[in-house]
This record gives structure tokens, sequence and C-alpha cells, in this order.
DNA sequence: AAAGCGGTACTTTTT
DNA sequence: GTACCGCTTT
């Protein structure tokens, strides 16, 4: 133990050994904040504190997997696994199913993504016959999370005179009953929010006097990692459970709070001070990670600050190289420089492509430098960006999932229910959804008896509803009997996902296949691993699985095997807080870009971008490179660009300007190589099966003909122009509607409406 | 009922 | 440049 203390310097030191009572870190960017964290945790566990007596407050669920396996090697792995170290809104999430029944939630309650609630916001906007265009969903749902943020409850939100003034002036009036209505669905679908999850933790503690006890005896140690970043109901939380011994450490840095915009509040940080008032505070200003010019050229951009603390953050490393400014004509030209520039320096100084980052403030930027990357053949990986967790094929399966653990999720009902197609259309659905409102029961109840409602859809709606809830409901009785991993195939099989996904051809659909897959390996893996929650179930079940699904991002997914893990590495600013790279390049520097155009209102909102600067400019460690494009597509529109006005900001004496040269040869043989992937693109086309089989099409048309119903029968096999061999298994209604349900070789079951489809009967 | 087409609106950042 | 919506076609 003794040992690793000669690792640390003194103010690390301290902030390591003084484990009683409150403390405050204000760890500069590159200053060992992670190992004051891991020693400070490992100094507990050597002094013989329980590690579960240690609550670790992450900002990341990779920020608390590295750490835990760093404590891992410092007192062993099984010290270690009994941590509580997460996320707020993942351990928050466990600690709510322990004691969900106390606010009358099931223990399986459904965490819903900001997409999930987008859409029930946006389902609620449609009811209320409300205008989309005014109440849209991103914005209604920035409105009400920052309400639960600041613990308004929708009771609160449409009771105070100021806010309502607020939306009224805004023509939003409704924003409130929007809100009233969303917590209400919400508390109907037994989901959550995640803002609801830091909410609801706030009221347990707030109404169980005993719940609070008993949580403030467990964790004797609190520590919370970037608490800059906390906003007030995570300031609350930690606050109350810290009350009764006051063994809180905070470690942060106010010049790296960039997450303001999502409720965020520095002032946490200024406020801890008169929180506590026997608080010892330790600033780690000593950088470990980067040369003079990089610490120095980021201070020089911090002081246009004017809330922050007080530090002079140094380092001892070598001058380094200046910073670069390249000057380019074009995105695209500034992704072939990036790009090149990256090539350049690895073979020069025989680095790994794993040493160089892009940096950027939008994902939509990324393309231009992908592009330019692959063409020269460097391998990178996109952090964040559209979530495998996002994908459809992976929200719809997930929606399966969800619904076959919690019947009462409607977002995953009305996700799911029609697909694969089953012949439920929009109309009845619609029905459905009014018949549940007015009887005031959830979606299944009334898909599972039609007839006590008096649901007024055909029978053969009927029949598919019932089908349909009694595949999920069968479903459901083996969830506690197979591993995760069995039960996800079995749904993935029952619900025809798999062989929807099989019988296409499509490109698109083949790349939902496989991400499926991926999906059931990842379940597989799951399945296979030995619980981390002493005590727990050893069969690993779909519903644990997906408890803290929701919570996840790409960067928890990231099991890529190290063999060919040397990429550069491609990410927002973002989401490149806490990481390092030797040589970073931070692009599309340019007003309106960054800082970002919605920024440019206030002073808070500019200061907000001028650390999220910093923030870039501080990871780097060798050299940090800077480019600006004087024109950029946006919106598929060319826009005249000017450097960002941080650039200026940038003291002189640690800049060099530079231009990218006028590659004219490069941009002949870019254009050709456009042409080129073109041709071969086409080419490729030409000879698919598809259009193969559209090419035969004019001819066999005149042998597909209109039948009539009573030239069908169950049995009868037929063939149809797209889809192919067939054999009818229903014939229903008459006339105009009457339609034929179709077993296609190829193409599963199909409802055909006779007064449209063209058939060729072969028996 | 379902697929495919064309017009429209959207882009800040994330647990 | 794309994701989504509504309209049209089958």
């Amino acid at each position: 133990m003794a040992d690793f203390l000669k690792d640390l310097n003194e103010p690390q030191r301290q902030a390591v050994l003084n484990t009683e009572g409150p403390v405050m870190v204000i760890a500069g960017a590159g200053s060992g904040k992670t190992r004051v964290l891991t020693y400070r945790i490992a100094y507990l566990l050597s002094k013989g504190v329980d590690p579960f007596q240690v609550l670790s407050l992450t900002f990341t669920n990779k920020a608390a997997r590295e750490m835990k396996e760093r404590i891992a090697q410092l007192v062993g792995a099984s010290r270690a696994k009994s941590l509580w170290m997460g996320t707020f809104h993942s351990i928050f999430a466990r600690i709510l199913r322990i004691e969900s029944d106390k606010l009358g939630f099931p223990s399986n309650f459904t965490i819903y993504d900001t997409d999930d609630s987008k859409r029930l916001i946006k389902a609620i906007v449609k009811e209320q016959q409300l205008d989309d265009k005014k109440y849209a969903p991103g914005y209604v749902l920035s409105r009400i999370s920052n309400a639960k943020n600041n613990l308004i409850s929708a009771l609160d939100y449409n009771e105070d005179a100021e806010i309502q003034s607020y939306d009224i002036q805004n023509q939003k009036p409704k924003t409130g009953l929007v809100y009233s209505l969303y917590q209400q669905r919400l508390r109907k679908a037994s989901a959550m929010d995640f803002d609801d999850l830091l909410f609801n933790t706030n009221v347990l503690l707030r109404d169980f006097p005993d719940v609070l006890y008993k949580y403030q005896l467990k964790f004797k140690y609190i520590l919370v990692d970037e608490y800059q970043d906390t906003n007030f109901s995570q300031y609350l939380i930690v606050k109350k459970l810290a009350a009764n011994n006051e063994n809180i450490c905070v470690v942060g840095d106010d010049a790296q709070s960039i997450y303001a915009f999502r409720g965020a509040n520095i002032q946490n940080i200024l406020n801890f001070k008169k929180d506590y008032p026997d608080n010892k505070v330790f600033k780690l200003e000593q950088n470990y990670r980067s040369t003079k010019n990089i610490v120095n050229a980021a201070n020089s951009v911090i002081i246009n600050n004017k809330d922050q603390i007080q530090k002079k953050v140094w380092t001892d490393n070598d001058t380094g190289e200046l910073i670069k400014i390249v000057k380019s004509s074009s995105e695209n030209e500034e992704g072939i420089w990036v790009a090149n520039n990256i090539f350049e320096i690895r073979m020069n100084k025989h680095l790994n492509n794993r040493d160089f980052a892009i940096l950027y403030r939008t994902n939509a930027q990324s393309r231009s430098l992908e592009e330019a990357l692959r063409k020269i053949n460097i391998p990178y990986r996109i952090y964040g960006g559209v979530s495998f967790y996002q994908r459809k094929e992976i929200k719809d399966m997930l929606a399966y999932f969800r619904l076959v653990i919690n019947h009462n999720d409607e977002d995953a009902f009305l996700r799911v229910v029609n697909f694969p197609a089953r012949g439920i259309g929009k109309t009845s659905l619609d029905k459905l959804i009014v018949c549940a409102n007015d009887n005031q029961v959830p979606l299944i109840e009334v898909a599972e008896q039609p007839g006590n409602f008096r649901l007024e859809v055909g029978n053969a709606v009927k029949n598919r509803l019932q089908e349909f809830v009694l595949m999920i409901k069968s479903l459901s009785t083996q969830l506690n009997q197979y591993n995760a991993y069995e039960m996800g195939r079995k749904i993935a099989t029952s619900s025809g996902i798999l062989k929807h996904y099989h019988a296409s051809e499509s490109p698109e659909d083949m790349n939902r296949k496989e991400n499926v897959e991926e999906l059931l390996n990842g379940l597989k893996d799951f399945s296979e691993m030995p619980s981390d929650v002493e005590g727990e179930n050893p069969l690993r079940t779909l519903d644990v699985f997906m408890q803290d699904i929701a919570l996840m991002t790409d960067a928890d997914l990231d099991k890529e095997d190290p063999a060919d893990s040397d990429k550069v590495s491609l990410m927002t600013i973002h989401s490149a807080k806490g990481l390092e790279f030797p040589y970073v390049y931070m692009v599309g520097v340019e007003e309106n870009l960054f800082p970002s155009q919605m920024s440019l209102n206030s002073r808070a909102d500019l200061e907000e971008e001028r650390r999220l600067f910093y923030v870039a400019v501080t990871r780097a460690m060798t050299q940090l490179t800077v480019t600006w494009a004087e024109t950029r597509f946006k919106f598929g529109q060319f826009n005249i660009c000017e450097p960002s006005r941080f650039i200026d900001e940038l003291a002189p004496e640690f800049v060099i300007n530079t231009a990218t040269r006028q590659p004219i040869k490069k941009q002949g043989w870019l254009k050709e190589s456009f042409a080129d992937s073109r041709k071969s693109f086409s080419a490729d086309n030409s000879g698919s099966a598809d259009q193969q089989k559209a090419r035969q099409q004019p001819e066999a048309d005149s042998m597909f003909q209109l039948v009539k119903p009573q030239d069908l029968e169950p049995g009868t096999m037929l063939q149809h122009q797209r889809f192919g061999m067939g054999k009818v298994e229903a014939v229903e209604g008459n006339g105009e509607n009457a339609k034929a349900t179709v077993l296609f070789n190829n193409f599963g079951k199909k409802q055909l409406l006779l007064k449209f489809a063209r058939l060729k009967i072969l028996s």
C-alpha cells in the first residue's frame, strides 16, 4: 500500500489520504484525477472498509468499468467487484428496482431512452391535436427534462406562474399539459425516462425516511467523479445520502464543465464549501499529460471565461511542438489533409493508428473525414453517432423483449404489434388506442379480449390481435426458465423477425439481419457471464439483461478484438472527455460551427463552448492540430466560413499557421477515382438478382391478372408478380374488400387485396 | 393492407 | 445528405 503512495505528488497524496469528512478535489486537465480516485478507493479498502460500503459515481459506464479494473489490479478482482460503482443513472436504477414497490412501480420497470421518450411525446402531441411544429418532440422533451432535473413535477410545472408565462410567451401554452400526460403514460406503461431515474430517486429519499436512512448507513464513503457535470437532481441525491457521515469526496474541474445544456450546474462545485463547512479542498494543478505548449495554449483560451475557480495548471513536460492551425478550402480538403497528415506522421515517427484522434463538434462532420481515411486505407473507429442500440432493427428486437417482460409497455406494443407485418393496420390500431383509452386499460388487454371492450374491427383483425398477445404471453411464461440468449432466439423466431430479414435480399436487410445476430451474440456473451451481483440467480435471464440496456452506449459495447484495434479514433469532443491521445486533430473550428450557432445568444452558452474547446485542446499529449475550412456543406448547401474566435484566442506564441497546399494533381486523381467508384457501383447493381428479375417482368406481366375471391380457397397455389410462389391460407370479405392471406415461399405471410393484386393461379 | 415514391424538415453536444 | 411523412400504386 505504502508503495503506491510513492506514485503520487503531494496534493494527490493528500486527496487520497484524507478519507474522513468532506473533500473536494479540483483536478485540472491531465492532472491524474483518475489515479487519485482509484488510489483513494484502494486505500479505503486496504484500511478494512467493506467494498459494498463504497459508492462511487462516474459519468460514463466505461469510466466506471475502467476504474474498477484498475482497482482490481490494486486490491484483487473479488473485492473490486462488490463496489457500488457506476453512473448515476445505472446505480439509482438499481436502487429503484429494489425499492420500486414504494413508488408503485414493478421492479422490472422499463427505462425509456431519448428516442422512446420522443416517440411518446409525439404521440401525445398528435392525440391532443396540437401543432407538431410548435410542439416539436425534441423541444418539449428538453423542457420536461429541464423541469425534472430541477425537481419540478408536472403538477409544479402547471402551477408555477413564471413557467406558465414563459410557455405562453413562447406560444407553447400546452407544454405543461403534455408534461402531465407524458408522466401519466409513462406510469401507465410502467416506464421511467432517464430523468425519472434521478427524479424518482429523489422522491424515494424524500418520502421514505427509512429508505434514506438505510442507504445513508450503507454507503459509508461516497465519491463523485466529474462533479462539475452534475445537475441539481443529482446534487441533491448525493447531498442526502452523504448527510449522515459526510464522508464525501467530489472530484471535478469547473473548466471542463460541458453539460450545462442538459442541466449540469457548475454552482454545485462552487457551493460545496457552503454545504460542508468542514471541507478540505485539494487542487491538482500539475498536468502530466501534455506538452508545455499545449497546456499554455489551453490556459490562454480559458482565461477568457469569467466564471471559474482560480487555478494554475502547469507542466514539467517538454515544450513540444507548436499548435498547428491549418486552413483548407473545403471540408473535403480538410479531411484529405488530415488523413494524409496522419499517414505521414505515423510513418515518419513509427506510430500506431491508435495514437491519433480526430475530434469534431457535431456528429454530422464525421463523413468527409471517414471518406478521406477510407481512401488511403487508414482504419478508423467512430465513437458515438447512431448507436447500435438505436438502429431500427435493434429497437424492434428490444421492443419485443420489453413487451414480453412488461406487458404494459405501450410504446413497445405499438412498435411491434404489426412488425413484421401481420395484417394489423393503422386504422385498426387507431381504434384499439381509442378503445383502450376509453376503458382506461392497457392496449394489450383490449387486444387480448377485443370482444369484452367492444372493439370495432373485423373478426380477422381480432384474431390476429389475440394471436399476437398469445405469442407474447406464452413467451413471458418462459422468461425464468431460459437464459437471455435462448429467450432472445425464441423471440426472434416466434416474432418472425428472423424470417422477415432472412427472406429479404436487399443489402439493408442483410445488414439488419447481421445486426440482429450481433445482438443475439451479445445476449450469448451476457448469458455466459457470471453474475456480478452477489446472490443473484445464476441463470442470466433476459429481464436482467434489459435492466440497464437503455443506459448503455456504444462506448460500453467496446469489446472490440484487441488484435485489430489499431484504429484512428473519431468522435465528438463531448465523448472525448476523459480521454487522451498523442496526436489530436480538432476539425471544423469555424464560427457558427464551433462555437455553435445556437450558443451565440448568451455569454453562459458561449463560455460553455469555450470550455469545450479547452477540453479538446487538453486531450492532446504530444501535438495538437486545429483545422478549419473556408467552405462547408451545411444542410447540403454551400457555406462560406470564417475561422473560429477560439483560434484567435490561442496566444500567438504557442501557435503556427499553415494552409494546405492546393493539391491540384490530387484533385484530378480524386475525381477520377470518384468516377471509378461510381462506375463500379452501378456495374455491381445492374448485375444484381433484383435488377435481373425486374428486367424479366414486362414479358411475364400478361400472365398475371386480377382474380375473383371465389377462384381461391385455402390450399390454392398461386404466383404473384413480386412475391413469387405462395399458398392461400384464407380468403375473407367480398366484393371491393375481398382479400386473401397467402403464405409465400420466400416472402412470408402477406395480405393481398384482390381488388389490386395481379396473380396467376397454379392449382 | 403494404410497399414504394417523392417532398419536406432537420442537425449541438449525451446519460 | 438523410430520416420521416404522406400520398400513390398494387
